[in-house]
DNA sequence: ATGTGC
């Protein structure tokens, strides 16, 4: 395999074999070298094999081996030439990050966080298969999540108006075909809106531990010593039964519009197919469900912390600063060559970037862009970013989405037994309850890169401008 | 990621 660096933050793999366009990895020196697994490199090249790809094959600095396509992908598609595939988006459809700030201060949530975090397990069904004992959704409710995302939530009383504002595409993405959405897909999802799950899936009270741009910070509420929370979960079983679902019935659709693939996992359809808007339509419910979850774990989460401090929703002041996908494939319009041309971005760990000004930036920050969260692991800290000019015209408004990993859950289940993970962690000042017996150990914080690197590189690359660090003090794990 | 696996 032949690949160049291009610049200081960015590689470049030129067309090669049935490669129709070239790769590009966002990435410096010392995060290429820390990618020693060339599977995930090998899976790049092979999407950019996939018919009515634009420009390029993209990765992102946080790159890792997926099902098909490497996560940290970004890939564009020609709505006529091109093709749309749930290996693209990943099984846990628009999984994603959302942010809250609150009015609450570091030095009275650190001495009570055991306490908090206490009551807001309780308050969040967490784990494998995690579900809610009561809440259920009627097929006809269900529907309407499918339908209308967190809007929904929120019209049920789960959640303020003002939210919506601050969730990527209001929390709802349009196409939704809930006839595409299979018997056993409601029925698996219809009891887990509002849960968490298990994996990398948690959330995280936290606070700003260092305001990196003072004035875009204090636009978006994050003032240094300021409790923030983050959630991280998706749509649950309801997502992975739509894609694995999707996958078989877009097999023999591959064959049939004689598309070759270099890889099996790469089953996609043309955009244009039955098949292909079947799957889109699916897919868009299962990101409605995973936006309304989000929507339902906030809720959650103010009840646990009104009853917990004893003050009303007012004084606590918990706010969405943003809600945002990693995990979708999206309708979008993008200037490729000077012309306006709508594509099929794919994003499968990467979320949207836009930069100042941008009409779909909510209104209370659009003069500093899109905020982009990127979580790191359990232990370290995370960032908050905005949009900068270089992701609309270099990746179709992307940026990455999270650390990446260096070990697998396996290899980090090796590397960490016979430790306890929550007393190391309890140590370093941070109070974590999991749901799961392993679930630590394969999230231990080692078991993922430095998220400062992959900062350091989307900043150099112009796609984001990093604008604070946030430090864990309590974690909820699946 | 996932009621984890043909």
């Amino acid at each position: 395999m032949k690949i160049e660096r291009t610049d200081d933050s960015t590689y470049t793999i030129p067309r090669q074999g049935k490669m129709r366009v070239p790769g590009v990895l966002f990435a410096d020196g010392r995060l290429y070298a820390g990618i020693d697994d060339g599977a995930c490199l090998e899976q790049l090249m092979n999407v950019a094999c996939l018919p009515g790809i634009v420009e390029a094959s993209m990765a992102m600095p946080d790159i890792h081996w997926g099902y098909g396509f490497p996560i940290g992908g970004v890939a564009a598609f020609d709505m006529e030439e091109g093709i749309v595939s749930p290996g693209g988006v990943g099984y846990d459809i628009n999984c994603g990050v959302r942010l809250l700030t609150t009015g609450l201060e570091k030095d009275e949530v650190q001495p009570r966080i055991r306490e908090l975090i206490d009551v807001l397990f309780a308050a969040i069904p967490s784990g494998l298969g995690s579900h809610h004992r009561e809440f259920r959704l009627s097929e006809k409710e269900m529907r309407a999540v499918c339908e209308r995302g967190a809007s929904w939530a929120v019209s049920k009383g789960y959640g303020d108006r003002g939210d919506l504002a601050h969730i990527e595409d209001l929390g709802c993405i349009g196409g939704a075909d809930f006839e595409a959405v299979s018997q056993r897909a409601y029925e698996r999802g219809k009891d887990q809106l509002g849960t968490l799950g298990s994996g990398n899936h948690f959330v995280e009270v936290g606070y700003v531990d260092q305001v990196i741009r003072k004035t875009q910070a204090d636009q978006l509420g994050l003032y240094p010593g300021r409790v923030v929370v983050g959630i991280h979960t998706g749509s649950r079983g309801f997502g992975y039964q739509v894609c694995s679902e999707s996958i078989e019935d877009l097999m023999p659709a591959t064959r049939k519009y004689g598309i070759s693939l270099p890889d099996k996992q790469l089953v996609c359809a043309p955009l244009k197919s039955p098949e292909g808007r079947r799957y889109l339509g699916a897919m868009a419910c299962a990101a409605n469900f995973a936006f309304a979850n989000r929507q339902m774990i906030t809720h959650f989460l103010r009840e646990g912390m009104e009853a917990f401090f004893r003050r009303s929703a007012g004084e606590l002041g918990v706010r969405v600063v943003y809600d945002v996908a990693h995990n979708i494939a999206k309708i979008e319009e993008h200037e490729v060559q000077g012309r306006r041309q709508k594509l099929c971005v794919h994003r499968k760990g990467a979320t949207r970037a836009l930069p100042p000004g941008h009409p779909l930036v909510p209104e209370s920050c659009r003069n500093v862009g899109q905020p982009v969260l990127i979580p790191g692991d359990m232990g370290r800290y995370s960032y908050v970013l905005v949009g900068a000019p270089g992701a609309l015209s270099r990746t179709f408004g992307s940026c990455a989405h999270g650390a990446g990993r260096v070990l697998g859950r396996n290899q980090a289940l090796k590397a960490t037994q016979g430790r306890r993970i929550e007393d190391e962690l309890s140590r370093q000042g941070v109070y974590v309850r999991a749901a799961g017996r392993t679930t630590l150990r394969e999230e231990f914080p080692q078991a993922y890169k430095d998220v400062a690197d992959v900062v350091r590189v989307v900043e150099k690359a112009g796609l984001a401008l990093p604008i604070a660090r946030l430090k864990p003090i309590g974690v909820i794990k699946g």
